[in-house]
DNA sequence: CATGAATGAGTCTTCATTCAT
DNA sequence: AATGAATGAAGACTCATTCAT
């Protein structure tokens, strides 16, 4: 939202409100100018209100981009975590909705992407990362592991080891997330699904048919 | 170099000793502070030189670390170019050369991982580095889709693409380098080559032999 | 009055009791934090009530400061008045009685002291206490004056001046205030009292007692 | 050291230099301005030099308030340590030398009695005064019974009681301190001098000579 | 009367850069 | 070529005051 539109809103706003509509200015001040350039001042004059508000509900800059950090966590874990606890969907359904919904435009916007790496690029965010997310990304683990050894024993798959793919599948999506704000042309979220697809159709050639064979857009430029 | 060995050094020295001196020195403060973190009297403190050094030979912070960029990508660009350039080096063993070139203790120990990563997580840099490295970027994925290509053809793989699998040793290399500092234990240099070697067995069967598999330290945590 | 018991207040008040309330929370607070430390959100929290009713009762900060620098001398100045005033009291009486006033725990609580040095502290404050205190000092000093007359005239004393002396009283007085914040186990509230008396013995021996020689507790430590 | 002279100093000054300077300039805002009122920017502005200065030699805002109060307490220190330790002077003027040291224009300058009580109407900087005094403050505590005591003997004075006489002078001299500024067209110089004196004649009448009785100025107004 | 969210001027502090030596 | 004291612009944070409810 930007300060114009903010103008119209009135003085004052329930907590919670506020608080969402600066992690949403934080986000979006963080994706153009990383962590050691946004400042305070950017990131209220984004969202149309006052420079103390900051400290007001969120008591200093730490805070508040730890907290954005939060929410971006939050919703990628609601994102897989729905999917697999979806009851209608089959194995490599679920499988194949964890590999993709990294892709999710809502999840992996460019904004988003370079929001990750910019807390990525900081030790300190590094850490506040791991420590509120490790279960989560213990449970995602698991969750791809489960998932893969089920389609292993239903298939007879001899030659894959489910842990071994669960890391690929992750680390490969961490890659091509990298690679989408590096060489947003070589990469794009549908080309990623592709890749994802096909690794899933090599391993388990049974469940999965083969994907669409995008075109590499150009290369990695 | 530490402030203590350097305080022995002679009071002068030749340019290109004391801009390695510097970069070494940043690469050394990067990896521990990020970018915004480290301040210029971190740099030279850590070089046991004067803080005026850097506008000396550098003229700015900004370029400072445009150079320290540029030395930790040509650092990486000789690795893999030097295996590819080797007229005695077999078609397979250039391909698991450059594969896991990335993975030398050299290129990618804890410390330089964390500058590569703090410098992605600006917008400004990722700039810079497109802008001084998409060419070798380029070259190497060439170099990968040639020799992937020299396999297929030579090995009759009719369900490989050689771009495909080009893009994804790459993206899952980059992935793996993010996971390698978000969770050390999980991700180690030696399970990274293996997951490579993973890769390329499941692709090119006749071609590489099936890898060792590491146990999996402890999952992402 | 802490907060918790204020949340069971009514909602509204009358003015005075507000304004009272507010002062001796000020007090508090001040006590602690002295002036610059001292936030309208801490005394409006140590008083339980909200922060705009600063603004309601006594306009600014400053007004609120001064009003509660005039609630502590007023009650100084009464200490002694009464006193000076009271048709029971002979001289001798009257002189012990408003030099000890200033030590009555309730006009000079560690608290209230530091509050006192606190205003001291400040050239603003000094030049307000003046202009609200300047005639209540001067009565007090005539008080002496005339009290010290009353004795030197009554025993002959030729030695004696009666302004001096009651200087040295209002000054050794004030000294002792200086050090009881300063070191509380060197100068107690008894300790100043037999002081004063010690000073009135050896001025007019024939009208007063020698003190209690308290054993002194620990030198300035 | 006003601004306009300071624009003909030297850029670079030795370490001590610019300390003292900084110190000198803060005593003088604080005088006028207190703690609270006392920015950096009106230290460095007084002393002519940039706002980054205090960083670079005193840290911090509360390091250059305590170095000055440092500074205050040695010089009042070395006033009356000269003289106690002065061999050729008798206990008599030993007594009386520290006894009005205090009031040595150099020392008790409006500016500077105006900022000890500047740092002693704050909590925090009672705390540091105690720690850094407290031992001279004990030691002159000492010096003065040691030499009442030397004077009780020698002159066979029965009434006088070393400890309170010591403590009285002390007290007496810190309240005529804090009237001076309060009312300085009462308590002059001069006239605390005269009523330390007066102090020392009534209890030691064999060695001390009457003091000249200064006509008392104008009451405490 | 009373509330407390919001404001924004003011302060301390940091730090890249400059420059006299 | 090298030093490091000095600069001053910029940023995070504080807090007295305002105002819509």
């Amino acid at each position: 939202m930007s300060a114009q539109q903010a103008q119209k809103q009135p003085r004052t706003a329930p907590k919670e409100v506020r608080q969402q509509q600066l992690i949403d200015a934080t986000i979006n001040v963080l994706a153009e100018k990383s962590i050691s350039g946004t400042t305070m001042a950017d990131v209220t004059g984004h969202a149309g209100l006052s420079m103390g508000i900051v400290s007001l509900h969120f008591k200093s800059k730490d805070n508040l981009l730890t907290s954005s950090l939060r929410h971006l966590a939050m919703e990628l874990r609601d994102a897989w975590l729905v999917i697999f606890r979806d009851p209608t969907l089959t194995v490599p359904q679920k499988l194949m909705g964890i590999a993709t919904a990294s892709f999710d435009p809502e999840i992996c916007s460019p904004k988003k992407i370079a929001v990750w790496f910019a807390f990525f690029g900081e030790a300190r965010y590094r850490k506040v990362y791991r420590e509120m997310a490790e279960e989560f990304d213990d449970e995602r683990s698991d969750a791809l592991e489960e998932l893969c050894t089920a389609l292993i024993e239903e298939g007879g798959y001899t030659d894959v080891r489910a842990e071994d793919l669960a890391t690929t599948m992750e680390c490969l999506c961490d890659g091509m997330w990298l690679n989408m704000i590096l060489y947003p042309e070589w990469i794009t979220p549908d080309y990623a699904e592709a890749q994802m697809t096909n690794l899933l159709v090599r391993h388990f050639p049974k469940h999965f048919d083969a994907p669409r064979h995008l075109p590499k857009p150009c290369g990695p430029t």
